[in-house]
DNA sequence: AATTACGTTGACGCAAACGTAAGCTTGAAT
DNA sequence: ATTCAAGCTTACGTTTGCGTCAACGTAATT
């Protein structure tokens, strides 16, 4: 693949996002694009770093909380300090996650509970016909 | 169970949240404590109620989000017309909770292989001395 | 009587995550 | 030459979800 980059309108709407909303994470320092002129000109990886963040947004991430996780790929850590805290950061957040998921299927389950009360109900009613 | 009651502290206490929380889930309407004097006086379905919104928040969802979901147990809803219309709705937000949990899941993974590389080179480190 | 603990009602404050509008530039198309 | 889309900056506005006083009431304790 040779460079390939994008607009800003690119970006906006393969993730259904506006301009506005991009610009806004680069003033927030999430993103870096480069320049050609005045206009910004976003990579890959840029790409792949607004993905990201819209998958730790659609679990109720916050901003900032998304770049915390992504910047963990990042390997310009070298101490063993660093690391370790590291360690301990990926359990407290790996716990969270968990319990979402935990959360999530509470709550499936519950929708399932609906539903079938629902169709009970629709089915009384058509016998009823 | 003898109707038990809580107060509004109990209840802060419990779920880990201030008296304030829950005033304000009271505000938006969210909760509908009765009184004993001026006091607010919660029973166990108020319970649940902010038991349920705390869940939804866990998993990033909106207060009004939350009590919409809630709502749906609630089986006020008679004509064929509205328990359509509910169906539908409980498939969206099966969606949603589905793709949430994939979004989890992608993370986790993420999640496991930094953990490997932090691993590996402390085991290297290990190793030197 | 005074302190302490817990409760109440305003009311203002605040960070996050954009929306929205104004006004200017620039390159491409008619 | 002009129009038009797409981009830019600056700046104020909005919603959500509480935090944080202030000022007061009530009940039990010392």
């Amino acid at each position: 693949m040779v460079d390939k980059t994008y607009t800003i309108s690119d970006l906006a709407q393969e993730f259904g996002i506006t301009t506005r909303t991009i610009r806004f994470y680069e003033e927030k320092g999430l993103i870096h694009p480069l320049r050609e002129g005045q206009k910004r000109l976003y990579n890959a990886a840029d790409r792949v770093r607004i993905k990201l963040i819209l998958r730790g947004k659609r679990i109720g991430m916050t901003l900032q909380e998304s770049v915390d996780v992504i910047d963990m790929y990042d390997p310009s850590r070298n101490n063993t300090q660093q690391l370790h805290s590291l360690i301990d950061t990926i359990a407290r957040r790996r716990a969270k996650l968990i319990q979402q998921k935990k959360d999530i299927d509470d709550m499936l389950a519950g929708l399932d509970e609906v539903q079938e009360l629902c169709e009970k109900s629709l089915g009384k009613r058509r016998r009823k016909t």
